[in-house]
RNA sequence: GGCCCCUUCGUCUAGCGGUUAGGACGCGGCCCUUUCACGGCUGAAACACGGGUUCGAUUCCCGUAGGGGUCACCA
């Protein structure tokens, strides 16, 4: 049985004549989106995305069949026109023959073209498919968001597979994690996720067929056969490629008994074009292209034949995916002509690349997104819309939320040079959020972090204060570590640490100061932030000082540091008790 | 090395033949201010180079340089 997806499932609906209506008219409006940010986290850290989807978000496991979501299809039709148009590029010496007139010329045919060879009639079908070898990296990211958005924008599906065909890579761990990794974002597949290992049988009636039809060949090569001829190419400076040396051998040549790969018949003569959406026109000779393997020795698929069937199975007919695929391409699309299937619209997008301006890496210390949500503290929001802007732009929109991204995100604006990883930016893009978040979520979420620091848990009543606490602390820190440093004092018992600065700023003349500012504080009936203000202002006065002499020595007294949230706020977040006993404390100890 | 892709401030980008080349991050200054932030204002900062095409190129074409990707019975 093939996951081929019953094209009956999806509802179509005529396009209103005389005109296409704007694909953001198929989206739920931006107040809808206010509506439901309603905030959910379980276990540490689980920032939930507000679900945005008109299509069902589910959990990539357990999710069931496209049929239910039938009706909330019925708008993709709307969107089709302005899915995908072509870039109109013209590039290679082909373009410089002619003169303006055929130039012209050239372009209408290869958006003609284009139109037709690309199915552009039909419900787009996006996929991400990791390989499951480690963990979900930024990257692999920011290629499923763009594939989500994708569909998401016209109105498709989003489709998730793991491409594990390499058993001895991959892992259940691994599998796990980008699984994590991706529900942390909010990009859920809208079917279950396809594992590639499973399908091995039909990979391999696919490579069958293609023997039978005369488009593919067994190759009885040995493996030290091929290395020695690498070799060879190598030392001659010869392009490195299989020679073909099984080709046309006659099938009486093969050696009894010995093992074999099937390898595709690739076309050695004419180029191979490619009307990719983020890279143009791209022209490869087809001499460029080898008889890869389809199937290995042991009978199990290779990654090119794999994706090919599967994406086709899947009816995924836009790929969207990494621009190192782009060779890939080429020779995947001799498995798809050779099977006369319909060939899926490219889009190659560029890659994001260290500091340096190589590909993002391990010895970047790239990282899984689950590091950034740990341990950095970064809030799913702001790494999404740092990832979109990673590559695509639209004017000088920088705060692009997910419903604003859906709204606009179309490939036609996707960049096609590299971009760097820039943390300064995507931290000042979390700060943002964190100030936009609220603050019952970002509390649940620093919680753990300030007992992690305090080696106690938050009792029911310190989480409350930590809640209220939230506003005058998120404005402050850039992520969720800095807000429980920042909370830090809340929590801590008296005498407190001073800091080297704090204690500096406890001479005898601020102790006397903090004696008074107590006795004025005492008789406060009522602990608000007002009273508190009218009273400390008041101690200013009277000692005819600025607020900010009193407000330092008085800070340093109730947290210990010289940096914290307002002193009114402090106070008031500490409460009087709390408040008095410190300040008595800091009067008392010998400091310094 | 072959093939493919890329090139606007340090970074992310806007620009799609005529602009004082715009925005954002970061950096500097000022303002706000009880500290630190936030916020506001402001400054420095870019069209890789060389040829064409054009009245006019950041923009179109070619080349050079530089960078990147890819060349497995990995994906």
């Amino acid at each position: 049985m093939q996951a081929r997806i019953a094209p009956a499932t999806i509802i179509r609906r005529n396009r209103p004549p005389g005109g296409s209506m704007a694909p953001a008219q198929a989206i739920p409006s931006a107040p809808q989106q206010k509506a439901s940010q309603v905030i959910a986290w379980g276990r540490m850290n689980q920032a939930a995305m507000p679900a945005l989807s008109p299509i069902g978000a589910h959990s990539p496991i357990c999710s069931r069949s496209a049929s239910s979501h039938a009706s909330t299809l019925a708008s993709v039709a709307l969107a089709d026109a302005a899915a995908f148009p072509p870039r109109e590029v013209c590039r290679g010496s082909k373009a410089m023959l002619g003169g303006i007139g055929f130039m012209g010329q050239r372009r209408r045919m290869s958006k003609n073209m284009t139109a037709s060879a690309t199915g552009m009639n039909k419900a787009v079908v996006t996929r991400f498919a990791p390989s499951p070898t480690g963990f979900l990296h930024i990257g692999g990211a920011r290629t499923a968001l763009f594939n989500w958005l994708f569909a998401r924008h016209h109105g498709g599906k989003f489709l998730l597979r793991i491409e594990d065909t390499d058993r001895a890579r991959s892992t259940d761990e691994a599998v796990a994690a980008i699984f994590d990794g991706l529900d942390w974002l909010g990009l859920r597949g809208d079917e279950p996720a396809v594992f590639q290992f499973e399908r091995t049988p039909r990979h391999a009636e696919v490579a069958n067929q293609l023997l039978a039809s005369g488009h593919a060949y067994r190759c009885y090569a040995t493996p030290e056969e091929l290395a020695e001829l690498r070799e060879q190419q190598r030392a001659a400076r010869q392009p490195m490629r299989y020679d073909g040396r099984w080709r046309d051998r006659a099938p009486e040549d093969a050696p009894a008994g010995a093992p074999f790969v099937i390898r595709i018949k690739a076309p050695r003569e004419g180029e191979t074009v490619i009307e990719d959406a983020v890279q143009g026109r791209v022209v490869v000779q087809n001499v460029e292209l080898d008889d890869m393997i389809l199937l290995r020795s042991d009978g199990t698929p290779t990654y090119m034949l794999a994706v090919v069937v599967d994406d086709h199975d899947m009816g995924v007919t836009h790929v969207i995916r990494g621009d190192d695929h782009l060779n890939n391409a080429f020779r995947q699309l001799s498995i798809i002509r050779a099977m006369g299937w319909e060939e899926p619209t490219y889009a190659h997008i560029p890659l994001i690349h260290g500091s340096d301006g190589a590909k993002l890496s391990k010895r970047h210390g790239a990282l899984g997104v689950d590091a950034y949500r740990d341990e950095m503290g970064m809030l799913p929001e702001a790494v999404l819309n740092y990832l979109l802007r990673l590559g695509w732009g639209h004017g000088d929109e920088e705060i692009l939320p997910v419903a604003r991204a859906i709204e606009l995100f179309d490939i036609a604006g996707v960049g096609r040079s590299p971009s760097r990883f820039d943390i300064k930016k995507l931290e000042n893009l979390n700060g943002h959020y964190l100030r936009e978040a609220d603050d019952s979520r970002l509390a649940a979420l620093v919680a753990p972090r300030v007992a992690a620091r305090l080696g106690k848990t938050l009792d029911e009543k310190q989480s409350d204060i930590l809640v209220q606490a939230m506003a005058s602390l998120k404005p402050r820190a850039k992520n969720l570590n800095e807000i429980a440093e920042g909370a830090e004092f809340l929590f801590k018992n008296c005498p407190l640490d001073f800091d080297e600065k704090a204690s500096a700023l406890l001479d005898d003349s601020a102790r006397a100061l903090l004696a008074k500012t107590a006795d004025v504080l005492q008789p406060v009936q009522f602990w608000t932030v007002e009273a508190i203000e009218d009273a400390i202002r008041r101690v200013a006065e009277d000692a005819g000082l600025g607020l900010g002499k009193v407000a330092q020595p008085l800070r340093a007294a109730l947290t210990g540091r010289t940096v914290s949230p307002g002193i009114f706020d402090v106070l008031f977040l500490l409460g009087k008790e709390e408040s008095l006993e410190r300040l008595a404390a800091a009067g008392h100890a010998t400091v310094g």
